[in-house]
DNA sequence: GCACAATACGTGTATATACTCTTAGTTATA
DNA sequence: TATAACTAAGAGTATATACACGTATTGTGC
């Protein structure tokens, strides 16, 4: 009988080419899920995720820094970054200390993070390599762009 | 004493540059929080999340599936898409039944799951136009179309 | 028909994400 | 100076994500 047109694996979604075509939302959030798991497998032999590599390298260049300044850098929820740090501190990966402002809190880069830095960041360029090599210079940076393009619509300073 | 440099919220992220404007994960990350949120703001008077309506419209479109045959489609990890089902099926909005396969489990849109759709489209069409119209149309095709470049990078099949 | 491989799925665990509500501390103002 | 407004952060809750491991079912080769 027809009606069980689709009682098995090979679905069909042709019709919903429309939406899955032309969503941004659908395929941005595909291509992140694809390519933060290709750096996540790149950096695995560290023990580090990508979003965590990206925060102690924000930490190492930006120095002690609020949490809330740290999640404007990253265009984050604060209370987003301030979860994400949390296994960081506890591997000891970085320091949280009060500031003056009792308010604040600091965070900082402790020397096992940055010895952990130094083995993440060749992994990091394996990843880097193999997304530009596969898309090619040109291509690479036209992504850039467009994606920095995205988030000027949310400058609101 | 300048040692205190960063004793401030206005930290100097500078010299990230070079890795905050090269690694296409942070870059893809951060568009794709933003992207995510802008549709989420669009749907939130019909309560639905940007990545519950795409379940929705596959669902639709698709008939009734098996939870490893969408999460190909949507290229996701099978048991994240098992967990995304939850609060679809607790809310009525999907049901979950065996198939003669008894390994098998088939997703479908309920009546409700459908009436719901109906209401979220043209709030998914408003973000849609947001997007479209601040991009302008040949530079959202071609985000499109390089986002759908990357996803090329992961066939297996 | 049975042993073994392959398939489909669930659970446990951990990170990533953001909204709402609350608390504590600081600054501005009447 | 007392109070209101603002700023910084935490906690509660809920969704999104994926890996490792385990279990049940089905298919296959002999």
């Amino acid at each position: 009988m027809k009606i069980m047109r689709e009682q098995n694996s090979n679905a069909d979604f042709s019709r919903t080419t429309d939406y899955a075509a032309e969503c941004a939302c659908l395929n941005i959030r595909k291509a992140s899920r694809f390519i933060t798991s290709l750096y996540d497998e790149y950096l695995r032999p560290v023990g580090l995720r990508a979003t965590q590599l990206s925060l102690l390298i924000a930490l190492e260049q930006g120095g002690s820094v609020t949490i809330t300044s740290l999640s404007k850098f990253f265009q984050m929820d604060r209370t987003t970054l301030s979860r994400d740090l949390k296994p960081l501190e506890r591997q000891g990966w970085v320091l949280i200390t009060e500031g003056e402002d009792r308010r604040k809190r600091f965070i900082t880069l402790t020397p096992d993070g940055q010895d952990l830095l130094k083995r993440a960041l060749p992994l990091w360029e394996q990843a880097q390599i193999r997304i530009r090599d596969y898309m090619g210079e040109d291509r690479y940076k036209g992504l850039l762009g467009q994606l920095s393009d995205i988030l000027k619509l949310n400058r609101r300073d």
